[in-house]
DNA sequence: AGTCAAAAGTGACCGTGGTCAATATCAAAT
DNA sequence: ATTTGATATTGACCACGGTCACTTTTGACT
């Protein structure tokens, strides 16, 4: 016999969840304890894995959701029409992605599919991103010599390896979407 | 009072590398064991955190070595002339560096410095090979709108992107160096 | 109301990376 | 040969993520 989900499993959840965003408000993500989470939802640690695999599938909720947020303010705005104004547009997902190296490494450990049928949260985002992106320069004028989806996922290269400079502490001070312009002006409008 | 290093130091470090490629060579990468790699070696625990600040530090000067010995290998063939040839070249490189998802991982963790006195073995391997890049380029027939380190970058980033979507498992059949081809011809060489 | 099988929850337990106060060893100076 | 202070080693101990056999709760069906 096969039961419907019960109500039960959805408030644990939901206390899990705010029990996490509780601890990650006032420590940051990375200090996450799953002890202290499952101590201020006051359930048992075996319950806190019974809802999600591991640490990192619960991170990759979080962070994920924080993505699409993201990503929904990007579009609501006006499309850019130049690189200058992708550049800008982009910032606040930079930013987002950039708050904590650890949530940088979850992010980039989790941009791909891990099962072929397992998507999780993170990677769809990446997917959403690459749309977005795509919609952007289908009537940009920039180079036509590529297919639009390339030219998106090569802007999502740059976009990846720009923030990943930003951690080698060398870099960290100049300001990252000023960083990342010239890269896409070279990708995006080779010499006419 | 400083003292000059001990032999007696030189030779436990030696007996922990060796006793890591043993572990190694017989079960992989992700496998390994600090407890494992202490006991085949004959010393204690702790010991092996005198000589590498953690697991990680071990795992990145191994691997290191790895990318430097195929990094050799790569600078004795003689210099590619055209994308294909590149790509052949870099061949070797990504084999190593998909050998296993872990040490994908470790390679990304560490391909920026940490901190920016210290850059490690890793690090190190990233600026020889964008030097081994940039000499190749600098008279390679490619597009000049662009400085040659910057070409060299963003072969780097592509690089590093076909490789993840490697461990992408839908991704996994079709074989990188082809993969990567398209990428290194649309950024080095655009419509003149 | 009572039954009962599936679902949800529990917490003692484990594996493994990493710490540190105590101890042993080395080699330079006497 | 002895002293001495720096250096290297030790292993009991801790922190933390994750497991699983067992208990409790739920709700569909009488």
């Amino acid at each position: 016999m096969k039961q419907p989900v019960q109500q039960r499993t959805l408030k644990t959840r939901a206390r899990l969840l705010a029990a996490a965003e509780q601890v990650i408000a006032a420590q940051g993500f990375e200090a996450l304890r799953v002890d202290q989470v499952v101590a201020i939802a006051g359930v048992a640690k075996g319950t806190f894995f019974a809802h999600f695999t591991d640490k990192d599938a619960l991170m990759a909720q979080l962070i994920g959701s924080r993505i699409n947020t993201a990503l929904d303010t990007i579009e609501e705005q006006p499309t850019p029409n130049d690189v200058d104004e992708i550049v800008q547009a982009l910032a606040p997902l930079m930013a987002l992605m950039t708050c904590e190296r650890y949530v940088f490494d979850v992010i980039l450990r989790h941009s791909g599919a891990a099962l072929a049928e397992e998507i999780g949260p993170i990677a769809e985002t990446f997917g959403r991103f690459q749309t977005v992106l795509e919609g952007w320069l289908k009537d940009a004028p920039v180079r036509r010599d590529v297919p639009v989806a390339m030219l998106a996922e090569g802007v999502g290269a740059f976009f990846i390896q720009v923030i990943a400079l930003h951690f080698c502490a060398l870099h960290s001070d100049v300001d990252m979407p000023a960083r990342l312009a010239p890269w896409l002006r070279a990708w995006l409008l080779p010499p006419a």
